[in-house]
RNA sequence: GGUCAUGUAGCUCAGCCUGGCAGAGCGAAGGUUUUGUAAACCUUAGGUCGCGGGUUCAAAUCCCGUCAUGACCUCCA
């Protein structure tokens, strides 16, 4: 426990917003204002338990004696700190500090500060040199012996974590009340401690790992980073703000590709396209009580006197639209889309990584509003369909690259048990189950694709939720056949999760592959140029020309390596640009009206016919959007974009 | 957000420890070569050494601050 102990003239505040979900509900909101008090701005870390009470008391009415004040204000100060509890604990600890130092004595007059909130903070120390006093509160022992007090240094560099600090993040674990399961697919839940992982589950052990002992291994840049520049599709952009990428010719194409995908398939479901704004005024009554499940982590703007914020989930906008929609049982289940481009969340500096994480980025979002709980669990399988087929589609198999997680509360396992199982029958391997014994969210049960990286680190893509809360909170309603007025159960899917993070997969996997020694490759219905034409010499580019018309004209992204350059150089060049097909035309060719092609994920070169290249590019390219070309066709009138 | 590391030509990096002329390869431009399956040859241009301050006769190099990126911590007062 870390304690600044401030002398003043007065100190006001003013609870603003709630940080976390586990913020204590305000008695008043209004601003407090306390004259000649002494405040103890006070951070509880992990480990802090009742036995450092006695030494808080004794540290602060000593202070207040040597002071001769009588006045106390309890404010909880996350700065202190870099290694705080958990924050139901780190309140229990502070509610049982103002307690007990209340019930120390009949003079002195304790007040507390919220917990959980952003607060204004005004202040005025008093110039005193003992004014400003701070405190590094621990216990002597792990077990039930009386604290001890050191002198606070400057804070220092977090050592290597201790076994004791780590059987405390266990503990703080505990607090929240999840149980961790794997469940198989013959139904069986089994703790997770007991399971034995086989060889081929080491993604899912990982994914426990990951969210259970909060395992990271050291690595250097995520692989994907390199490659996402590399291969000229995203970069960063200096004059933004982090986590704002930009996206070059090749990468625009891939992410329209995705993203038509995705949408087409959304759409075949029965989602039904719409668009909603970017950014809403943070003073709409609708938008307060959302606020609260994403804690300060929008953009906000101000446009003349109005305060904004930016959009970072397409919910709202849905649910505002639904709200003024005249809705029947009949018309359920009503499905709505949105793919977001982009919806904005401003994450911690540190926890940007790359295309992993953003603060602005594209999000297919699927609402269903549901009749009642049997509906709503029909839809939620086809939706899990809808995703599965999504996510293989693209080239990142369930089998293979995936991990499913699935959360839910005690009560609806209960009650839901052989639904819980049908959906991971319907995945065909074991997954990760948390379960929780109270209903922290919106939602009852969400189940989650995570894909496990290079460095054993897992990111969510496809997901959805069962939401049994936001129906009535934005006053969403339908009649039903009786002629009441009830308010639906929400469905949350997003089908791939934000397209950016699914780049980030499709690289990584890629990554994966040329550590283990095999091609690195991209899907070729997501490549800019899916066929290379080279001329051995420059009087073979009309027929090289020819070629690409042709090809052109079967949907097929083709271009032609012009440069002044040797053949041998175009080749590696086509190589380094994981070019699926590279065609070399020359005198043999012309003459014998052929092609030879060199397959690179086959590594064979061969002589064919252009029509059954056609052919055999066309099979992958089913039910794949098409779109031409984005880079000039010829590849001498092209900017070097990639490094 | 915190701790640590990194930041030098368009790109990848050397130089920094021990202060003393700003370097290489790739790429680009010009030229020679017209090429048959993973890098032709020659020449030239290209630098606020992330940014700001300090120490010094002298700073890419040492010190402080700041920004960006990365790793880890933190998904939290």
């Amino acid at each position: 426990m870390r304690i600044l102990q401030l002398h003043v003239d007065f100190v006001e505040y003013l609870p603003v917003k709630k940080e976390i979900d586990d913020a204590e509900p305000l008695l008043k909101n209004e601003k407090e204002r306390i004259e000649d008090t002494v405040v103890i701005l006070t951070s509880i870390e992990k480990g802090d338990d009742e036995t450092l009470i006695e030494d808080f008391i004794k540290e602060t009415s000593e202070y207040l004696k040597k002071i001769k004040c009588n006045s106390v204000l309890i404010y909880p100060y996350a700065h202190l700190s870099s290694n705080l509890e958990h924050p139901k604990s780190a309140y229990k600890l502070l509610v049982q500090l103002e307690n007990t130092l209340r019930e120390s004595s009949d003079t002195i007059v304790v007040k507390r500060a919220p917990f959980g909130w952003t607060k204004e903070l005004g202040i005025k120390v008093k110039g005193h040199p003992l004014s400003e006093n701070s405190r590094f509160l621990v216990k002597k022992n792990p077990d039930r012996q009386a604290g001890t007090m050191v002198e606070i240094a400057p804070p220092k560099p977090d050592t290597n974590e201790s076994e004791g600090s780590f059987s405390n993040a266990l503990t703080a674990e505990k607090d929240l009340k999840s149980k961790w399961y794997v469940l198989d697919v013959d139904g069986s839940l089994m703790p997770y401690n007991d399971y034995k992982f086989k060889k081929l589950e080491i993604n899912l052990e990982n994914l426990f790992k990951y969210e259970i002992l909060r395992k990271r291994t050291v690595e250097d840049q995520p692989p994907h980073v390199k490659l996402m520049r590399k291969l000229g599709i995203a970069d960063y952009e200096p004059a933004s703000d982090s986590g704002n990428m930009r996206f070059y010719p090749k990468g625009r194409l891939l992410k329209s590709l995705l993203e038509q995908f995705v949408t087409k398939k959304v759409s075949q479901y029965g989602g039904l396209e719409v668009e909603t704004p970017i950014m809403y005024d943070s003073h709409h009554s609708s938008m307060e009580s959302y606020f609260n499940r994403f804690p300060a982590r929008q953009y906000n703007i101000k446009s003349d006197q109005k305060d904004l914020f930016l959009r970072f989930a397409a919910c709202f906008g849905q649910f505002l639209m639904a709200k003024d929609f005249q809705i029947s049982y009949k018309n359920l289940p009503l499905k709505l889309y949105e793919l977001t481009r982009y919806s904005f969340r401003r994450e911690k500096s540190g926890e940007l990584v790359g295309l992993r994480r953003l603060r602005a980025f594209s999000m297919p979002d699927c609402h269903a509003f549901c009749q009642d709980m049997e509906q709503a669990k029909i839809e939620f399988l086809k939706r899990l369909d809808l995703s599965i087929s999504v996510m293989e589609e693209i080239g990142i198999s369930i089998d293979n690259d995936l991990e499913m997680a699935i959360r839910f509360t005690n009560e609806f396992y209960i009650n839901s048990k052989e639904f819980i199982q049908h959906l991971v029958t319907k995945i065909g391997k074991p997954v990760l189950v948390e379960m929780w014994d109270d209903r922290f969210f919106y939602f009852v049960l969400k189940w989650e694709f995570n894909f496990l990286d290079n460095s054993g680190k897992a990111s969510a893509l496809a997901t959805d939720q069962i939401d049994i809360e936001n129906g009535e909170r934005y006053g969403i309603t339908f009649i039903d056949e009786l002629g009441n007025k009830k308010n639906p159960i929400i469905l949350h899917n997003s089908p791939c999760g934000a397209i950016e993070r699914v780049i980030f997969a499709l690289l990584e996997k890629s990554a994966k592959m040329m550590k283990e020694g095999k091609t690195p490759y991209l899907p070729i219905w997501l490549m800019n140029t899916q066929v290379r034409i080279i001329p051995v010499r420059d009087d073979f580019i009309p027929s090289c020309v020819e070629l690409l018309e042709l090809l052109k004209i079967n949907s097929i992204r083709a271009d032609i390596d012009d440069r002044e350059d040797t053949l041998s150089k175009k080749i590696r060049d086509a190589e380094t640009e994981w070019i699926h097909y590279t065609l070399i035309i020359g005198e043999k060719e012309v003459a014998t009206n052929s092609i030879s092609v060199r397959d690179r994920l086959k590594k064979v070169n061969y002589s064919t016919k252009i029509d059954e290249l056609i052919d055999m590019i066309k099979e992958p390219m089913k039910g794949k959007p098409n779109l031409p070309i984005n880079l000039p066709e010829y590849l001498s009138k092209r900017p070097r974009i990639a490094s």
